[in-house]
DNA sequence: CGTGCAACTGTTAGCGCTAACAATTTCGAG
DNA sequence: CTCGAAATTGTTAGCGCTAACAGTTGCACG
């Protein structure tokens, strides 16, 4: 319409050179800054994104006008005309838990780097939610799409068959991946722990957990720390558990049970922190000495860990790392030399 | 070109019916669900967006095509179109840290609820990032910013002075915002733990925090302190600081050598649960039974609280709500009834 | 039976950018 | 000089969608 190319008619004459109250109400356009330096559109597209194409007189007017504009290119339509959003994607169960959030973090560095952004969306660990959100970046074009964890829907899976493009899941490990994985191995978790307790001379091994739906995280760490308990040559540890929801009290009294039931319990792996907190309370209340009489190892979150006292030693799942590690298995299939799906085990 | 139109030429035929298998290698497009449903593209984009408009069976055509293809609305195409991309942005300084963590969660539940993705940026505290944050969004045609805290660089304020976009400062009030505000006046904070101490019978105040800079957080928490010491007719706090890396060891000193000088204090305000942990371990250092002899505030970090022993009382900020309230903020201005640029202050 | 208006659908023209190709210029080798 | 390849710039035609307007139809009303 009129509108636009009405005001902007007269600012072809000479714009008062990049003053800071030169104040445009309309942000300007590649045209805009094409007319200024007196080149196509296309010669200003290309000495944006590769100046090394443009001959030097032609790239210093066009800077120059860019400069002047204050221009900033349109990205949305960049997406458009290229067919590449230069956005991904991740989900996560939640932003709250800081295992995640380093997780997000890490993720966004890279990319952000590779002058990507991200987009985040939390499931609230609901695989509906998931498949919701996974519609919704699908439509805004997402170049490729980070999940947590290997569990979906089967709406979720056909979406993304449907779209074909890259996708990571992380955190668990699982042999039928969607696209490639980058987690860490939830049994060779277990044994970490178990390699700890068997360090430390222990001999009475417990677990904390919930309670293992089939094959949970919690039940392969489990298997885990079994494993070192039979090769270290100690009983099999003996387990409690909570239902999935988790909570502290449930926590606290489970691990109260377990003590009356096993006094001589000196080593206690906690499937993760909260629980791993209550069970600290709960080693207090017998009047357990932790670490001296009891070992306490908790799962995951370093952060809460580091603020409790006695000060909670646990397992620390390198989030940042994963996801890190996600952000760059999806830059080397986008950018990149288009290597397949990849499957990364990382450790601790 | 030919590539698409000609790969796509046979698929005018009867497609099979929305069976799962039917997997194309891409994604169907506006026209298609047209051609498909024996309508135009405009029709088929109004039958999407507002279904009212269309007849109803021309309606059930439009939607049973959909379903058939798995159409799902190129928003990126659509934002070009309309000049809204329905994505809003947000800047925090951190992830990591939960309170920040629930502010995103909060805004991201109302703005996806109200079909907006969010775009997170963390800006790590650096005003140069965020200013670079800020470029990036604005180049990707954000429909709005949310900024946390209002201290930004010369060129963040001239970028978003040249793009007129909706923007909401977070956390910190101010009397010069660049659009609305929605945040808590931290002087408030400052009285409501004065209240509190008062409330307790306690006569020996005292405050830890960072070096106020030149208004900083800190040193409105402390005047809000003072006023109620006044107002209580108790003395004035005694103060200790630390420099603003803020770390627990200096920290700790902080409150051994605050302890030793002012024996008799009997209540300690912290700037932050960083500096209240290592209060809490100072005050044990000195055999100082908490929250007996010495009560402890500290300030911002629920989650760290709740896991301290002895229990941390906190002075919770209402991240979620904050965030929550920024978004509403913005979908007013966005959506609606056109208002102007609000200033809102939350309680606790 | 025309008229006018509401309800519905279609047509046209972009949004701001870039791929692909075309045109032009430059320059060294022959 | 001449020719062709390399370097540089321009032209054309969309990317997938929607605003704005232009039909078209059906129907109540005088």
């Amino acid at each position: 319409m009129s509108r636009r190319t009405a005001a902007l008619g007269t600012s072809g004459e000479p714009a008062p050179l990049g003053s800071a109250d030169d104040v445009r109400s309309t942000p300007a356009r590649l045209v805009e800054v094409a007319r200024l330096a007196g080149v196509s559109t296309m010669t200003v597209s290309r000495a944006l994104r590769r100046p090394e194409q443009v001959a030097p007189l032609t790239l210093q007017a066009v800077q120059s006008a860019v400069a002047q504009l204050g221009y900033l290119p349109d990205s949305a339509a960049s997406a458009m005309a290229t067919r590449r959003s230069r956005i991904i994607a991740a989900i996560v169960p939640t932003l709250m838990n800081s295992v995640y959030a380093s997780t997000v973090h890490g993720l966004a560095s890279v990319l952000r780097g590779a002058g990507y952004e991200l987009m985040i969306g939390d499931s609230g660990y609901d695989l509906q939610t998931e498949t919701s959100l996974v519609r919704s970046f699908l439509g805004r074009r997402v170049d490729a799409l980070v999940l947590t964890g290997v569990e979906h829907d089967d709406a979720t899976r056909e979406l993304l068959a449907r779209h074909d493009l890259p996708v990571v899941e992380i955190w668990d490990l699982t042999a039928q991946p969607i696209g490639s994985v980058v987690g860490f191995s939830n049994v060779a978790a277990g044994r970490e722990a178990g390699r700890y307790f068997a360090q430390r001379g222990r001999r009475h091994w417990a677990f904390l957990g919930s309670r293992p739906g089939r094959e949970g995280r919690s039940g392969k760490r489990l298997r885990g720390l079994r494993e070192t308990a039979r090769a270290a040559g100690v009983a099999a540890p003996v387990t409690a558990f909570v239902e999935d929801g988790m909570s502290a009290s449930a926590g606290h009294a489970a691990v109260l049970a377990l003590l009356d039931a096993h006094p001589h319990t000196d080593a206690l792996f906690c499937a993760n922190d909260a629980l791993a907190t209550a069970a600290l309370r709960a080693a207090a209340d017998r009047g357990l000495a932790v670490p001296a009489a009891l070992s306490i190892l908790g799962f995951g979150d370093f952060d809460v860990a580091a603020h409790t006292s006695p000060a909670l030693t646990t397992v620390r799942i390198p989030g940042r790392e994963i996801g890190a590690s996600a952000a760059r298995v999806l830059l080397d299939q986008l950018d990149g030399n288009g290597q397949g799906p990849t499957h990364m085990d990382l450790g601790f």
